[in-house]
DNA sequence: TCATTAAATATGTATAGACATAATTAGATT
DNA sequence: AATCTAATTATGTCTATACATATTTAATGA
């Protein structure tokens, strides 16, 4: 174990064990360096990991304090559905829907399905502007999200996360129980001021959820 | 500007404007720091927020890579409700519904009203083991989300997000719309392995979404 | 040929020092 | 008393160097 992991676990203790109180100032970086006999950047590393988890909050010549937990700041990766379906040990299988151009941006409607029921529904558009090698990809064979993971970069990624009742699409593919609502990621991708795509993706409920863990030993 | 925002700048245009396309190795940090006439520690100052933000993997020996952008990491911060409510400029209320002791946990059940709408609705679960002041706490004025931000530290968050039918209490309260779903974020909190405390917090659909932003200059 | 072992190497950790900068505090001026 | 100014200070940035460590690559031996 490092030093940095050890006083980073040190902190934390006087934190949780409430030696160090919410709110109130911890001592200087020199001084922690003194305390612990090592250099101050070593401390700041250790500090580092407790300030992006929002455990602590630093400040310019005020010093460092611990944080209000109002706030606290989650980790969250939305991974590819296809990894996300087979590291659960679970079959997954590709199907495209429909498929058409209109305007610049090429429509497309598939479904994701997990040990043969639906669960996600892709309804996505891409801009032919903005990746013009989007009018040739075959799209039967390699879902959208999957072939554009392996083209594009992308500086920003805008996501939002609700729960709708479904629309007619959903209805019509995703096999859902009476009166089921339907969890909707939309995400709309951006190579610095040029959009790119947008990506509708539906689950049924029952089936799909998020899950976060921001945990410090 | 400091320079290692000036260099991660330069390194993300390389990327985006795939320069070093995807998959393919960068130079190593010590011909980084030779090419822009900086020190190791600062080319590694700038590469750690592009590892960070999931557009370069490191691996010892290997190198540095530019990654497939699957798995974008985004970070998400759930505030405070009624900072939520009032940051959009909109007037936050208050009300205690129901409060009840049994088994040594707490329930309390509340809502929050954004311009007099039902906004979120607490169902709260408190351990009076975990949290013993818990026992004498007023909730009637200030909620048990607020109250415990200002008690007590917690090590670990587990936090999932669902959309769902309403439950009876839902349906009461958040004077939902004919087939409104409801969307749900249910938090438990841990201190080491003590449980502390659960939360059962529901929207109605059409007035809470969550969204993310994870952008590069 | 294949498995094992040893060398090479790029990132990871740690040190010690210098200077920059934002924010507070204390002091000077009106 | 109120306002402006200067000193102070804790964190932020940067350098230069040394050694540690995980992985790969090359060398060795059965």
């Amino acid at each position: 174990m490092h030093k940095y992991e050890k006083i980073r676990m040190e902190l934390t203790r006087r934190i949780n064990s409430q030696t160090w109180p919410v709110g109130t100032s911890i001592p200087h970086e020199d001084e922690l360096a003194a305390e612990f006999g090592v250099a101050r950047g070593t401390i700041r590393q250790a500090l580092s990991s407790l300030v992006e988890a929002g455990f602590l909050e630093k400040k310019r010549r005020a010093g460092t304090r611990v944080a209000y937990p109002k706030d606290h700041a989650s980790t969250l990766r939305i991974a590819l559905v296809r990894d996300q379906i087979e590291q659960g040990g679970h079959a997954y299988a590709y199907q495209l829907l429909d498929d058409k151009v209109r305007d610049g941006v090429r429509h497309v409607l598939c479904l994701h399905a997990r040990d043969r029921r639906p669960y996600q529904l892709e309804d996505r558009r891409i801009s032919l502007d903005g990746i013009p090698s989007a009018k040739q990809a075959d799209f039967a064979t390699i879902s959208p999200n999957e072939w554009l993971l392996q083209q594009q970069p992308y500086s920003r990624v805008e996501t939002e996360l609700s729960a709708a009742t479904p629309n007619t699409h959903d209805v019509k593919y995703l096999d859902l129980k009476p009166d089921e609502p339907v969890f909707l990621v939309t995400r709309e991708t951006y190579l610095d001021a040029i959009w790119l795509t947008r990506a509708r993706l539906s689950h049924p409920a029952s089936v799909y959820s998020i899950r976060m863990d921001s945990a410090f030993q």
